[in-house]
DNA sequence: ATTCATATCAAACGAACGTTTGATTGTCAA
DNA sequence: TTGACAATCAAACGTTCGTTTGATATGAAT
């Protein structure tokens, strides 16, 4: 039986296409005949193998999305690990250097980003099972790191606030490609990671950087 | 023949429904049956008013979205007109309470930034139509704005980073409201609106306010 | 009264959808 | 060699999809 995917099973090949396919297209977008097509396999594989289509897409989630977004929270972790002395440039600079120049390739990257952005602008049962499982135990624990090197007292709100601020432009960033290059006029190569790095960090930091003029009245 | 929308037009309620639907569920999840049930009329309808499916949601693109999208912009404009002199601080309010406690109502905001949300993460022809027509001028006259009140000879694309960031963080604030309602755990309320305005004018003048510091090295 | 264009309608079209079925294969323990 | 089991297959299932058709109603112009 000819295999072109090394000896990945027929089970692995599924959830690899149909987590590329969903990404780019969208649930309702994709259809199971495409995604067993993709994967070189029967028709009904997708039946006997998750029971239907929708368990599919869940276990997208939850075999590819959520550990690739526990790799990613690692790899902010350990960066942080190794500075010296802990500061809210290193944590910022952490985070948004994970996210576009990490350890996820180019397509993981965009991927990892087109399936939460969907799930987040309408949520289904996938966006409950990582919010619950990944994303705030990661988002609480940014929080207490950033609590530490913010004024005293400042509320709950404020800082997930800012922590969900600097998520937002990280993801909006990605997830808005099309856009960005659209209105910037410029590829998503190397260099330009870079400088979004640095762009998304200094903004993150210190905003336009020209502080809160008074307004006359 | 029982009309129940006033003297609205079949056009204009099948613009309306499919505006709403398109919107809820993205262009695949929304049947054409469904729509024209909600508009009450009958199926064959959208075929003969606007030849297609495809065509309906580009309708509501161009009869919908982008006069909206201008009203936004007007509003804005008109906020930065009545100040006695322009700084970033006003303009970044400006935006922010535009987008958020503008001239639209609840509903209409949530479906503007799904709608856009929806083709900024996967382009259609929806997308080149709204950006060239709608989007590109309004960030190249704000752009233009900011260029007057930061420091002389910042690059293009410097100025076009920030711009995108501020609308980034609207935009964000706007499509992720359930994940932001997950992490946070309080409601899209008028409070929570008018402190998440305050948020990003905040974030977006001064970042975190806490400045950028060396890292040791 | 007749004509004509516009709009709406019920009904049907073929295609694609997710899912089910029942037969067939390969593998391995008994 | 046999039996059992998991995996794969072609084929078909019943539904729903977007679209088309041809008939009917409406209102203004001739």
């Amino acid at each position: 039986m000819a295999r072109n995917d090394q000896n990945h099973t027929t089970q692995e090949r599924l959830l690899n296409e149909a987590e590329i396919l969903f990404a780019e297209k969208g649930y309702h977008a994709v259809s199971v005949r495409e995604i067993t097509k993709a994967a070189d396999c029967n028709l009904a594989a997708v039946n006997y193998h998750f029971g239907n289509k929708q368990n599919l897409y869940l276990e997208v989630f939850r075999s590819r999305w959520a550990p690739r977004a526990r790799r990613l929270q690692e790899h902010v972790k350990n960066s942080l690990a190794a500075q010296s002395h802990f500061s809210a440039a290193a944590m910022v600079k952490a985070i948004a250097q994970a996210f576009l120049e990490g350890p996820l390739s180019e397509d993981e990257q965009l991927r990892h980003y087109q399936l939460i952005t969907r799930e987040m602008a309408h949520p289904t049962e996938a966006f409950e099972l990582v919010a619950k499982d990944v994303m705030r135990p990661a988002f609480r624990e940014l929080a207490d790191g950033l609590r530490s090197v913010m004024p005293e007292g400042m509320s709950e709100e404020r800082l997930m606030l800012n922590i969900l601020s600097i998520f937002g432009m990280v993801l909006y960033f990605n997830f808005a490609r099309v856009a960005v290059t659209h209105m910037i006029g410029c590829q998503y190569d190397q260099a330009f990671k870079a400088r979004l790095v640095e762009h998304i960090t200094d903004f993150s930091l210190t905003g336009l950087g020209i502080g809160k003029e008074e307004e006359p009245r």
